[in-house]
DNA sequence: TATAGCTTTGCAACCGGTTGCAAAAAGTTA
DNA sequence: TAACTTTTTGCAACCGGTTGCAAAGCTATA
């Protein structure tokens, strides 16, 4: 059916070396032999077969990209980003959906049999395990978005949870707020776990207020939600909360609105991420900045370094996050 | 590096070919020999190279997906549903993103370089081409959320957008509005066209109004806003419009509400898509739901039954759309 | 024109598997 | 136990490419 090398080989009259060379860079190959080669794959429209060619050069150019993040709308971003910076390199995405009904090693090994050169770990949630067992298996991995450590496993790329809760308590206290609280992500989650850290240290040494603490039962609109109406119910609200991530905090703000309270004028709320639809303006959701196309583009660059040469020390990379002051926090006094 | 069939056949003392009949359904392999086999592959950790097995088998279970819809909301449900619809059957998805930048033949060309099963071209907007030269170059393809036709060169899986125009006729006549208006998507979609003409149509049958017509750059949020703005700038609104998608009908409310006016008081919205936010308290937007979740399991159902025998003619069908009555439209009178 | 040095080319082995075929082994029947 | 089936196994060729090596071709120099 398809056209193969020996087709080639056999309407140009040359050997299958020379239509090989032909096409790999840097091989040897005479100019009149490079035209009747080309010539004739032309004719009969041949495309070199990768996945034939990957198993002597041991290199496929497919890059796992797994993730357990669908649902929630930063994915927009980063797939979008990812995608692109990968083919602008010439690597092929293949996606992994890692939703809990997967299990992580039946990852491993489906990406182990299509011989990947690397794997994009995607998620803030998944727990590190994951990226460690691309890695003790030998393929080359980075986690994006990952937690950072001081003696990391695997390579990591993410933000300061710390300080992007530093920032949320300095920016929470130069408006004046005196009650405030923090509205987290699942407890369990690394991310969650220090941002608090940092807001909680930040507080301290500013001789702030200490706050109240909850958690939603995940990075999504109906735990924000839900999580907020609680609050609302059953307990005096704080002038201003600290949330989780974006998502999270436009699910706290639907829940404000609900209960005829006004944000910023009752409640303030600060969340973190800067999705898109943060900036829409019937959110105008005052947020935290993830520099998204700079930790996508340091992920492609350090697994891009390590296709190259394998490296034998991780590294955790942590890239500043800024505010984005919006409409859901007051003004400065 | 890797553990290969070879070397499980020397630990085993057995001969290559008994090594992959063991990993081979539904070869023939006696109860002693595949424990033999078995045991010095879990020894080794020896798993199959596929990409090796699909040189002779013919079958990489790779599916081409592609898009160019990776900044809408609606791709969360989309891609979500397809890697994981893709990988219950054991295909694995190949992501392509065809933002503008990136030429249609680069991605077939690319994609049969990874011989690629078949293909799942994902979008409303691509131009019908796309899908039809993976056809023509002999790769089963289906077009999903493309538009319908009666002779349709490729397969293709999507709604009924003049059926989706004349609900939402039928229902904003049964709303008591008068003057009504159309703000469609992108004048050149062919989803807009057919959205527009379906209501149009429903309008003319029913002896309601003549709408006012106009046409937002892009399905995006920004583009809705935009056109919005100028209406209420340029022109006496109408009581309510029909929007080309969700995302659109998003921005036109916050137009809409930035201008002083009130949804559904005062303007009335209906979109199209129902996508996961649309349902956020804070949004509530009355829309016509698409069926994403049939639509992509059956789009993932033609792709199959093509796998395993090419079919000649290709078939387009509609899914039905229902309304999804939320807070953008007044009741009933 | 003979010789050395560089480039180009084809041969054949290999990458990691699968599979048709025939020989060997096991099972059945008489 | 002999003759006949059926199952299991290994050999060797093949899938579509790449690549080390040596022979062939070319150019330059003496």
């Amino acid at each position: 059916m398809a056209i193969t090398l020996n087709d080639v080989a056999q309407r140009a009259g040359v050997s299958r070396s020379a239509v090989s060379r032909t096409f790999t860079d840097g091989a040897s190959v005479s100019k009149v032999m490079r035209q009747k080669v080309e010539d004739a794959a032309i004719e009969l429209g041949y495309t070199p077969n990768f996945l034939a060619r990957s198993l002597t050069t041991r290199s496929t150019k497919l890059i796992g990209l797994v993730s357990d993040n669908f649902h929630n709308p930063i994915f927009l971003e980063v797939f979008d980003q990812f995608t692109r910076g990968l083919q602008d390199r010439g690597l092929r995405p293949l996606l992994v959906n890692l939703s809990e009904t997967y299990q992580a090693s039946s990852s491993l090994r489906m990406l182990q049999q299509y011989s990947v050169d690397g794997v994009i770990v995607a998620s803030s949630t998944l727990p590190p395990e994951v990226s460690e067992a691309f890695r003790s298996a030998g393929i080359p991995v980075v986690n994006s978005f990952g937690r950072f450590s001081l003696a990391p496993k695997v390579d990591v790329v993410g933000i300061d949870d710390e300080a992007c809760g530093q920032i949320a308590a300095e920016t929470l206290l130069a408006r004046g707020y005196k009650r405030l609280a923090f509205l987290g992500g699942p407890q369990a989650a690394t991310s969650t776990q220090s941002r608090l850290r940092g807001f909680l240290s930040e507080l301290q040494r500013a001789g702030g207020p200490t706050p109240d603490i909850t958690f939603a039962e995940a990075y999504s609109f109906e735990a924000g939600r839900a999580e907020m109406q609680r609050l609302l119910r059953e307990t005096t609200p704080a002038e201003a909360y600290f949330c989780g991530d974006d998502v999270l905090s436009i699910g706290a703000l639907s829940a404000i609105r609900d209960h005829g309270l006004r944000v910023p004028e009752d409640i303030g709320l600060i969340g973190v991420n800067d999705m898109q639809m943060s900036g829409w303006q019937n959110i105008n959701l005052t947020t935290i900045a993830q520099p998204f196309a700079e930790i996508i583009q340091t992920s492609i660059d350090v697994i891009v370094d390590m296709l190259h040469a394998p490296k034998q020390s991780a590294q955790a990379r942590r890239l500043p996050c800024r505010l984005v002051e919006r409409g859901t926090l007051r003004a400065r006094p």
